[in-house]
DNA sequence: ATTGCAATTGTAATCGATTACATATAGCGT
DNA sequence: ACGCTATATGTAATCGATTACAATTGCAAT
């Protein structure tokens, strides 16, 4: 009743020789079948599918990679998976790259953050076809291996950038979505206006903040010094915010947040305190978040096509890394990106103190 | 002033023969110095580690692969990668991975769901060393490949499982969680408790579904059919929930959702429709996402470890990798939730019609 | 019939590391 | 001094596919 008799022999993995004898050709043409079928007769073609799927032949992807000098993979450089905003984005550039069999390798720059050599180890030829970055704040040699010798692997940037470097980048309109909101806020009649910033190293940051003050004054607005806070795009710094501008004796009736986390943040901790939004202060988040509509108030914010980003990106780099070379002229696509007007702003409330009410009537 | 001399060659990336070279050793030494330090003398491995520095020498991991019968990455596949509730969890993967060395293959089997044989293709030997589940509903088959001939990837699941597999998982106590939230629904008062479902299909859903309806019985309460609605973890079930809801005529005065999602969806359609929360219905939700207590209300829900939960599945996979076996019998991992109970539940208010407000009073 | 070209297929070198096995050296007990 | 073991290193086979190059065949044009 044993089982284990001689002829049981535990046949390991099928190989290219295998299928290839079963269809009775060359391993070169078992290869050709798989890998480039026009190349090949009809017949043979169909007489190789069969033999694979017979003996169950999957291919080693390691041998391919050594061969070809190519890994099939693209290394994504993320900030913090643990952070939604990029669930998104990464869900486009993860479609994008599958429907062309190209894998992920991902990884967590800021979990990997302290031992930048576990980084660097990606970006090279041997270990990724090309490599995306969605964090700006990256030392710029560990993107620039090498220098003299031998070839480079492709990088793009998607949604952040390096300020001072010209790589491929597909980015939201930034500037444009801070003018939205400012314009927006000024259409209901704020004048004074305040922002909240993120991470003061982070380009977007910059951007946005840069954006956020030139649209001010282009429509006359007070740039405040006071009204703008830090920040560094979390929930809790929202919550510091908030109890900045509780603490203010002039305080603005607008505040931009340069992302939904803050936003949020910020009207969760002045609800706590008593304040509602958007009557006691208007409130302009950035990004549309899956929740910012469903936000109690629903959230006016800027809404940046984050899937679109993904896949824009991933084309771009699969098309570098099939041309061989990737910055002709180092391209930046910029996508727009809307204004979704919401509950969270509405025009300031009539000021007590002055009499500017009375302005109001004809 | 041409650069283009002869001498000028392009030198092609350092392989192990180059440092071998420099440090006046041999290949297999510069291999052994490499990846079993302890294996060489003091002075010969610091030779090749200053050889290997000198001529910038990167090691070729298909080969390495190829050579060794390994691939040093792990595929993680996860059900939907634009769904936030999955990064923090990822996060938790690849820090423990990053630190083993291993790198992340992700998967989007949502993405990939039309072609299965594309998740196929990751499941094999030859391209993970192991892979991690977050999807429950995948078929079987695909993660017990081939049957008897060849050795199994090991798989691991987290969060979600197989009902009717016995993989190696961890989850988190989801019956103590559905549990934990009906016991503080009934001390709040509530008679008439409800519940949203996630998908049908979903292992978790139907998990947390009976342990709703156990919990129910087990404390006395009526299993009401028509105040069990189905969902599907969207922010839109809970809409669509909220609106069934006031359709109804017997209203349940509390609804626990399957998900976070689901509870704000909820709230959200509620307060459209000028219904207050907790006021006239009280709703828990589930996973205690980091908007959760930063919604208005804040969120009561069922608080689970995600980023333990990625940091556990991870390490079980690497002790199992490391042990060449993984199911010696089959270990369930569950991890303790907590109830956070925050402002989105309170005593139900007294019924009008009845005179049940009379039986309070002593 | 012969040559030339295109389409197919086969042969064998090759990708770059790891590692089984062989060898050399050093240390140590008797 | 001898043999024995432990340690360190070298030699060369090996992982499993791809692909340059050669060889074959069929067909059309001359």
């Amino acid at each position: 009743m044993s089982q284990s008799f001689g002829s049981m022999k535990q046949k390991s993995a099928p190989k290219i020789i295998d299928v290839a004898r079963v269809a009775g050709v060359s391993t070169a043409t078992v290869s050709r079948a798989l890998s480039k079928p026009e190349s090949v007769a009809k017949s043979t073609r169909e007489a190789v599918l069969a033999a694979a799927a017979a003996t169950g032949y999957r291919i080693n992807v390691a041998a391919r990679n050594l061969r070809s000098r190519r890994t099939g993979a693209v290394v994504v450089l993320v900030p913090n998976l643990g952070n939604p905003f990029f669930s998104q984005i990464l869900a486009g550039i993860e479609a994008t790259l599958s429907s062309k069999g190209l894998s992920i390798l991902m990884v967590d720059t800021m979990q990997s953050g302290t031992r930048l050599d576990f980084i660097r180890e990606y970006v090279h030829p041997s270990r990724a076809d090309g490599v995306i970055v969605l964090d700006g704040s990256l030392p710029q040699d560990l993107l620039r291996p090498g220098g003299e010798n031998g070839k480079q692997v492709p990088v793009v940037f998607a949604c952040e950038w390096h300020p001072h470097e010209d790589f491929p980048s597909v980015r939201a309109d930034n500037g444009q979505g801070a003018r939205l909101a400012i314009e927006h806020l000024a259409a209901l009649g704020h004048e004074k206006i305040g922002y909240v910033n993120g991470p003061e190293a982070n380009v977007l940051s910059q951007f946005r903040l840069n954006a956020t003050k030139k649209a001010l004054a282009d429509l006359g607005k007070t740039v405040n010094e006071h009204w703008f806070l830090k920040g560094d795009f979390t929930l809790q710094s929202g919550v510091l915010a908030a109890r900045k501008w509780l603490d203010m004796t002039d305080r603005p009736t607008a505040l931009l947040c340069a992302n939904d986390e803050t936003a949020i943040g910020l009207i969760s901790e002045l609800h706590q305190c008593g304040v509602h939004v958007p009557d006691e202060l208007s409130v302009v988040g950035f990004d549309d978040v899956d929740i910012a509509q469903h936000y109690i108030p629903a959230l006016t914010t800027v809404w940046q096509p984050r899937f679109e980003l993904g896949t824009t990106v991933a084309q771009m780099l699969v098309d570098g890394i099939s041309q061989g070379d990737l910055n002709p002229d180092a391209p930046v696509m910029t996508l727009p990106v809307k204004l979704k007007v919401r509950e969270s702003t509405a025009a300031p409330k009539p000021v007590a103190s002055k009499t500017t009410a009375a302005t109001t009537a004809a």
